[in-house]
RNA sequence: UGCCCUAUAGCUCAAUUGGCAGAGCGCCUGACUCUGGAUCAGGAGGUUCCAGGUUCGAAUCCUGGUAGGGCAACCA
């Protein structure tokens, strides 16, 4: 199994979460254990969005040998169940992962959260507003207005302790009073506009029962429970980063370092699902699937009971990757981790989805001849057979018989020949049709010499899967296709909801007849019907005392594809973009008047492009320091290596926090000018600069740095690195001209930057030309 | 309308931090086959969102745009 992550390289490349924690233990921001955490509400059953948290938690935690606690986020009584806490912990433990002893429950520090409240009050940090819900929705103000402080913002710490105390005490009904964190209404983020922190819910908590009259919000609870446990890398959904603001303001003021840090990244998306919550208790509460565990619903009980492997989920988890950009996966990819993962769990067995009647015209009627039958296909390694009995009435799928065939169809028609599967050669003699011209039966003959196994050398197309008719077993079988018939069933049309977008033929129940080997099956393994696709039989249905075989997934089928393409209609391709390639704009038009001759005034006086100019013109800060540098070397370079190269490294406190003066920075720009230094070498001197203050001469001094120009010692270098790599400058000659960044790239790295590219590339291209 | 996030192959993601644009899935060929599965071999598929700029060299840095998503619960 390969590494779908592996580079080309061979090194397995690292998502941006694993790269943030390996930089956190280099630099020594963490120290101990990576500490991560599952954190759930307990308010429905998980699903596969789930299963991407799960995995990815419960996997950094392991890869770097720390820890995941698995926490139930419990701080709203109204919408929280023991059955769910149940539901997740099994399905958990389902897909593979243990949380062992920490098992946490944010209802458990419902204490110490309202310690550190009253904390946050002593501090001046919060306060208990008396303003109703509506007028505090009301100031709040929207997203481009501020909003205005509460009346109540500026009570006493001691009135706020002591009607926080009521609160807790159960003095005040819903909705009297709330706690909001002191921060700034007029912020450019809402959340940080006071948040609410607590509020009084005198509702009964599943675990807490009627003991807490006031419940901690989210904001409050989250980040401190996550400080409280010692996480170090709390992860969440994107939608969360501009909570993020508000993490750190409530850890920052409650807690030392070390402390947790959030990271967000996008939550899973499939095509022809729908993962929110409140839409699949939608779907269960109106009736529109069988309960959370349907098999089509892609919660984790209902994928189980499908037949999905946890194997298989885990997989596809780490198929998919982690990233921060917004996404809708291919059903495909998640069918190609059950097929794969199932290819070699699952025995093969024969069954007949919709039958078709063959007589075997010349085998004796009455007799049963048994055939050995392996349970495993000749590339997979396992042992097992079982008998399958053979008779002269047998079952054939209806789709493996055509009258009028067209090309390349390998299966039955008239006077054609196909083997059934573990059996014998047979030939269709004569088609058996009813008053309407349906076909009913086949007559057909077998050639007893070919019996598998037996050395016979004929060969046929076509094998077919086949079950005898009188000693088949008839079954229920359920086939499940996609919930919805659209890839994204959340976008709806006005008036719409997405329940317009149901596949109303996402289940099909089907009687089929299956081998007798399979009469007495118990649940809790898989198989795979030969030719038909992956099969686990419903652990619910046998329970109640009935056998369904629910259908996983289909094998992949390339015929069917090539028969009926327009069933699984191709994405359509993204045709020229819509853009219109916009001319190129003007700087300067931008400009307001007082800037435009601020811009003038510096091309006139030191020869900048307009662009450069029109941007000095703008910022003050670059413009004084560009004026002051630009006294003593070249304009153009101080501009050019200020805009591009020196305020991509600025502190964040801008020019201010810089530790060395213009006229430093033009002692570098001169090295540049002069040819002293190579532009990568100044690159460095300049990095080193910015992080230490030190001078460019004292820099270069140090290091000994100087470019090298001359001809003769490069083209050592150059030809050096053209007889290591033979192949690539045939493929340069070849045409893949785009191998010079690669050369280049060497000899720069061999000379450490010092090479004088200009010169380096000319004598490449000589060398290679 | 403000702030934040994002944009690389049809889909999901990489790209050693400025040096050959790759992988898995999907698709197409072929080989093999008593599963039209699996396996094996090969192939097609790219305006790295757009336009400028910096650089010997830009997916990566700078400027300006465009598109998508998020934020105004006493939910999480």
């Amino acid at each position: 199994m390969a590494d779908s992550n592996a580079s080309p390289a061979g090194k397995e490349s690292r998502h941006f979460i694993q790269q943030i924690i390996d930089e956190d233990l280099k630099s020594g921001r963490v120290s101990g254990d990576i500490i991560t955490r599952f954190p759930p509400e307990p308010n429905g059953y998980p699903h596969i969005g789930h299963a991407k948290a799960i995995v990815l938690n419960f996997t950094l935690a392991r890869e770097y040998g720390g820890r995941c606690h698995l926490r139930f986020d419990d701080t709203n009584p109204e919408t929280e169940d023991m059955e769910y806490v149940r539901a997740m912990k099994r399905d958990i433990r389902w897909l593979g992962y243990d949380w062992n002893e920490h098992e946490y429950y944010a209802s458990d520090y419902f204490e110490q959260l309202y310690d550190l409240a009253c904390e946050l009050i002593r501090k001046g940090l919060a306060y208990v507003d008396s303003q109703s819900g509506d007028e505090i929705r009301a100031t709040r103000g929207t997203v481009t207005e501020a909003g205005t402080n509460s009346p109540y913002r500026n009570r006493s710490v001691q009135e706020n302790l002591d009607l926080f105390a009521r609160m807790r005490a159960g003095e005040f009904e819903d909705g009297a009073h709330v706690l909001r964190a002191k921060i700034d209404m007029a912020s450019n983020n809402m959340l940080m506009r006071d948040p609410v922190l607590y509020r009084i819910k005198k509702a009964s908590h599943y675990r807490r029962g009627d003991e807490w009259p006031i419940y901690p919000l989210y904001d409050f609870a989250h980040p401190l429970s996550d400080a409280i446990e010692g996480i170090t890398h709390s992860l969440c959904t994107l939608e969360f980063d501009v909570h993020r603001p508000l993490y750190d303001w409530l850890v920052d003021h409650l807690f030392d370092a070390p402390r947790p840090h959030q990271y967000e990244s996008a939550r899973l998306n499939l095509d022809y699902t729908v993962m929110s919550k409140r839409k699949l208790l939608q779907l269960v509460r109106e009736g529109l699937v069988a309960g959370w565990d349907d098999p089509r619903m892609l919660t984790l009980s209902g994928m189980r009971r499908r037949g999905y492997t946890a194997a298989s989920i885990r997989r596809f988890c780490e198929m998919i990757g982690v990233a921060k950009a917004d996404n809708r996966v291919d059903m495909a990819q998640l069918e190609f981790a059950v097929r794969d993962d199932l290819n070699d769990k699952a025995r093969r067995v024969m069954c007949v989805l919709d039958p078709l009647k063959v007589v075997l015209t010349n085998f004796p009627e009455g007799e049963v001849e048994h055939l050995e039958a392996s349970y495993w296909p000749h590339d997979i390694p396992k042992e097992g057979v079982r008998d399958v009995p053979l008779t002269r009435e047998i079952w054939i799928e209806r789709d493996d018989f055509m009258e009028n065939p067209p090309k390349k169809f390998h299966r039955l028609s008239p006077g054609e020949e196909v083997r059934l599967r573990y059996g014998y050669i047979i030939k269709c003699e004569h088609v058996v049709k009813d008053a309407e011209g349906n076909v009913t039966d086949l007559h057909c003959t077998y050639d007893p010499d070919t019996k598998s196994g037996s050395g016979s050398d004929r060969r046929v197309k076509g094998t077919i899967h086949w079950v005898s008719a009188s000693e088949g077993v008839e079954v229920d079988v359920n086939l499940y296709d996609r919930l919805f018939k659209v890839a994204n069933p959340d976008r709806v049309e006005e008036g719409q909801s997405f329940l317009d977008h149901l596949n109303p033929d996402s289940l099909q129940r089907v009687k089929a007849v299956i081998e007798p080997s399979m009469a007495s099956e118990a649940p809790e393994s898989w198989v795979q019907f030969e030719r038909q696709g992956f099969f686990y039989l419903d652990p619910v249905a046998f329970a109640e005392g009935r056998r369904v075989w629910n259908r996983t997934v289909g094998l992949r089928d390339s015929w069917g594809k090539q028969q009926a393409p327009e069933q699984t209609p191709a994405k359509p391709r993204v045709t020229a973009k819509p853009q219109e390639t916009a001319a190129p704009v003007d700087p300067m038009a931008e400009l307001s008047g007082e800037d435009r001759e601020l811009a003038i005034e510096l091309i006139a006086l030191h020869g900048l492009s307009t662009e450069d100019a029109a941007f000095l013109a703008t910022r003050d800060d670059e413009r004084i320091f560009f004026k002051e540098a630009a006294r003593r070397v070249n304009p153009v370079a101080v501009a050019n290596w200020l805009i591009h190269e020196l305020r991509p490294l600025l502190p964040s406190d801008g020019f201010e926090a810089l530790r060395f003066s213009p006229t430093d920075f033009a002692e570098l720009v001169a090295l540049h000018v002069d040819n002293t230094l190579s532009s990568r070498q100044v690159k460095d001197v300049l990095a080193d600069m910015v992080a230490t203050g030190k001078r460019a001469s004292a820099i270069v001094e140090k290091k000994g740095l100087r470019q090298i120009s001359d001809e003769g010692a490069l083209a050592e270098v150059a030809d050096r690195v053209l007889a290591a790599h033979p192949d690539r400058v045939a493929a340069y000659r070849d045409g893949k001209t785009g191998l010079m960044g690669f050369f280049m790239g060497q000899v720069m790295q061999q000379t450490g930057g010092s090479a004088n590219p200009q010169v380096v590339r000319t004598l490449l291209e000589e060398k290679l030309g």
